[in-house]
DNA sequence: CATGACAGGTGGCTAAGCCACCGTCTAACT
DNA sequence: AGTTAGACGGTGGCTTAGCCACCTGTCATG
């Protein structure tokens, strides 16, 4: 296959991805729609199957393509967008976005901190045997996963919660029946590639991309919670307002800088 | 190679992910050393390359490892934080986590605000041909490529702005010399996977989740820039603290959240 | 000391074939 | 008429074998 005029010679299964991508991008195949099949491409590009196996793989692994063994390989789509300012619920912003919000609860059950690994237990400022509830919930909106949310929380900050407490709103939940305002949060936002377990979780491919939210959330100045939640990178954005004024009066009156 | 006792027979190229996987996270392969070649993991593991090359891929697409056709394939690593709250320069945050930093600009010229695209326009709220000057920089860490930056600012506000000038803080360029206090700042923050080109100039491979940050600059009121900026997903996490109290209240007393 | 050739190791790629999964369609049985 | 089972075709997964081009290191020659 002749590449395209081009300083550097690509391989060809980046010459076939970006191809392939391109393909995608114009929208010759909508979402959930059947994309190329190997054999296809194999024919349309004269390339061998391995090859366009490859090229493939990679849209796979950026969440573009869904592959299903002895079905085919289909087209991926849409996104809701985080408010990262506000603790507006993930309810509401589904909602909001015109779309059906609903939870799985995979997992909750009371554990001693260090069962939860140290990053809890610092974050929580728990003693090791101090016992905390670990829930993993999955958020799906119209049906379609978009976030994996760990939590673990003091027990002694939440007696008596429950399973199905879990189905609603955590925040509600913590100013309503435990009379607990949330006051803080911190957080750590990181890109990552999604593991093969979480990706499949959420629906996507191993190695797409997504973030993964470090946060611990206080209450008048006590720990409450702490959360490693991974949102679907093809369906989040996150938008920041940020006012410069007592920052900037930080920098030197002079000196080098980039 | 037989599967670990699982409840879902994965494909093999997955298994032998994970397990590649498993000995980067064991250390046994320090950050910049040659990992296994391909006819090294069909020895040990018993698959064929085209399988082994597509575990590999995977690694690769992650930012994991790094391919160098003809060389072999190398483990990749280390990580900057991103303050997400603040103004502060690369430079500053480069020099605090004991790195040496620098900037290599790749592209500069005016343009009329139309040749930007239309997402320039409106951020900027030109008309299409009032000049812009696009620009492209590559900031680096110990020689190391860690921010992608496309900016685009308007001429009138700039005059007389050079090639030169953006090798510093483009920051104290405003506050110093055009006289113009940043004053709030509009982003936009998306987990996405590089592009071939993108990872190419940052030195990871296409498909490696980064950062995305879309953002808009002010100077009292009024647009000064807009910037669509890469940041390398295994070099930079964000980090927010974010107070409640306002955005809590908006809550409704009663209703079902989740 | 510098340069060029060669060998060996590396990933890229092809071709061919087979396997297992999956869905659809048809025929047979109830 | 409805249900079930099997066949068939299409799909991705995987193997085997081999060759190509890139890259580096070593050695010999000028």
């Amino acid at each position: 296959m002749t590449s395209a005029a081009s300083l550097v010679r690509l391989p060809m299964y980046q010459q076939l991805n970006a191809l392939l991508r391109e393909l995608l991008d114009s929208g010759a195949y909508p979402g959930d729609q059947q994309f190329l099949t190997e054999r296809q491409i194999v024919e349309r590009f004269g390339v061998s199957r391995p090859t366009a196996n490859k090229a493939l793989a990679a849209l796979v692994g950026e969440g573009r393509l869904d592959v299903r063994k002895g079905i085919g390989t289909f087209v991926r789509g849409r996104r809701l967008d985080y408010d990262i300012r506000s603790l507006v619920s993930f309810t509401r912003k589904a909602e909001q976005a015109g779309r059906r919000p609903s939870t799985k609860v995979i997992e909750f059950e009371p554990q001693p901190a260090e069962e939860a690994g140290p990053g809890v237990t610092a974050a929580l400022s728990l003693s090791a045997a101090e016992p905390v509830y670990a829930m993993v919930r999955l958020r799906l909106a119209d049906n379609e996963p978009v976030i994996l949310e760990r939590r673990w929380v003091p027990v002694r900050l939440c007696r008596g919660l429950t399973r199905k407490d879990l189905k609603g709103s955590i925040y509600s939940l913590w100013v309503e029946k435990y009379r607990l305002p949330i006051t803080e949060a911190d957080q750590v936002i990181r890109a990552v590639n999604l593991s093969k377990n979480d990706a499949h979780l959420l629906g996507v491919r191993g190695g797409a991309a997504g973030f993964l939210v470090s946060a611990t959330g206080y209450s008048r100045g006590a720990a409450l919670w702490y959360e490693q939640t991974l949102y679907r990178g093809d369906s989040y954005e996150f938008h920041h307002h940020r006012p410069a004024a007592g920052r900037l009066r930080q920098l030197p009156a002079s000196g080098t800088y980039a």
